[in-house]
DNA sequence: TTAAAAATGGGACCAAGGTCCAATTACGGG
DNA sequence: CCCGTAATTGGACCTTGGTCCCATTTTTAA
């Protein structure tokens, strides 16, 4: 599960300007990426393309749009890449804006080829980790959602610790039954093991809610 | 356990020039916040004070130790604090750099003073939370190194779900001894159920380690 | 070298969780 | 009114973990 043949990490240049975009796109190739390029940013926010990028090379002033509205606006349809601006004359409050929204860096122009590999790679590692644990949680949670009601309650008060002779209590059910919702619990969250059931609890959020 | 008079939360003000330095102290004072005006970074950094700040609001150039410096003096000495730094004139590279380390927001003066608390309150939740989790981790972290190194080895086991007599092969020891381990790795964890070990191993990282 | 700590194990026994059989009740749609 | 799903429960039985009392060997630190 989750082996695949290491393909060459796929990186978006977004640029209006076509020299830039192009020595960027060529640039990342050269480092062996897989660069595609983009002239406006437009094709980007329609639908989901089926490979998302694992970075994101993008200028800050475009003219349709500019870089921080296109990364507010991925933030928001939860498509979340790490985004690496590039930009020719900026200003401080607009770096740290396009910061704080996640930008993983902020390069002013002219910046050496290494600068922006080294960002690029960061960008990659973090992109990855986040889509990682981003699958998990999401598979997790469709699991949980096809818990019943009962076997949601059961579920917490298993992963809080708590005995079935006290869950059958708090619920005011027999022991017995409790063992039902349990191990129906553990057959649709795909665990073995109470440990990894405890684990996905965790990873998900049913703890707090 | 863990509850307190909510007191006011204590905020470090570092700035060369006294009238910003007071006037800042000042608007926090009035915000409802303990302040602690600083002429320099230096006390900052000799030894630990007791009372970590929930948050440090510091000017980025002053004349012995620029405010980055500080910023990383104190992140290689462990003490992680939320910073807002405010800044006169300012480059993109500088606050970006800020930002990377882990500023919680950079301020270009003029400011105004919503903008200013607006940043603090972020920084004190964001503060209290990591100071939070990181003491649970710190905490998890010594009980484990109280552990021996048997002790650790049957506890991997257990977190990672597999059975008492399938730990015992795999160490090559009796089933009977893995159990009195099991039962001391609960005491000296200090946990009443597997859910709870789970948990505590999971906080630390005992599942990679 | 000697005492303390760590690691090892035996035997008995109980309680809790897991499994396999089966069945009844409740509810929302067709 | 019938059907499928969810929720519920019983009984028998086994496995596993937890607990008590006990003892030996090895390591480590003073």
């Amino acid at each position: 599960m989750m082996s695949n043949t290491q393909a060459a990490p796929t990186v978006f240049v977004v640029d209006d300007d076509p020299s830039i975009l192009q020595g960027v796109a060529r640039l990342l190739r050269a480092s062996g990426y897989e660069a595609f390029t983009f002239e406006s940013p437009i094709p980007l926010l329609e639908k989901e393309q089926s490979p998302a990028p694992d970075c994101i090379v993008m200028d800050v002033s475009m003219p349709e749009l500019n870089g921080l509205q296109v990364q507010s606006a991925m933030t928001k349809a939860g498509r979340n890449a790490s985004i690496v601006f590039m930009t020719g004359q900026s200003d401080v409050p607009t770096s740290v804006r396009a910061m704080k929204a996640g930008a993983v860096d902020f390069l002013t122009k002219p910046f050496d080829e290494e600068t922006l590999l080294a960002a690029v790679r960061t960008a990659i590692e973090r992109g990855r980790a986040i889509r990682t644990s981003q699958a998990a949680r999401a598979s997790t949670q469709a699991k949980l959602a096809a818990l019943t009601k009962r076997e949601r309650e059961v579920m917490r008060g298993v992963v809080a610790g708590r005995l079935n002779k006290r869950i059958a209590v708090e619920l005011g059910i027999a022991e017995k039954t409790v063992k039902v919702h349990r191990q129906r619990v553990m057959e649709k969250m795909q665990v073995e093991t109470l440990a990894d059931l405890v684990r996905s609890a965790y990873e998900s959020d049913l703890t707090s809610a």
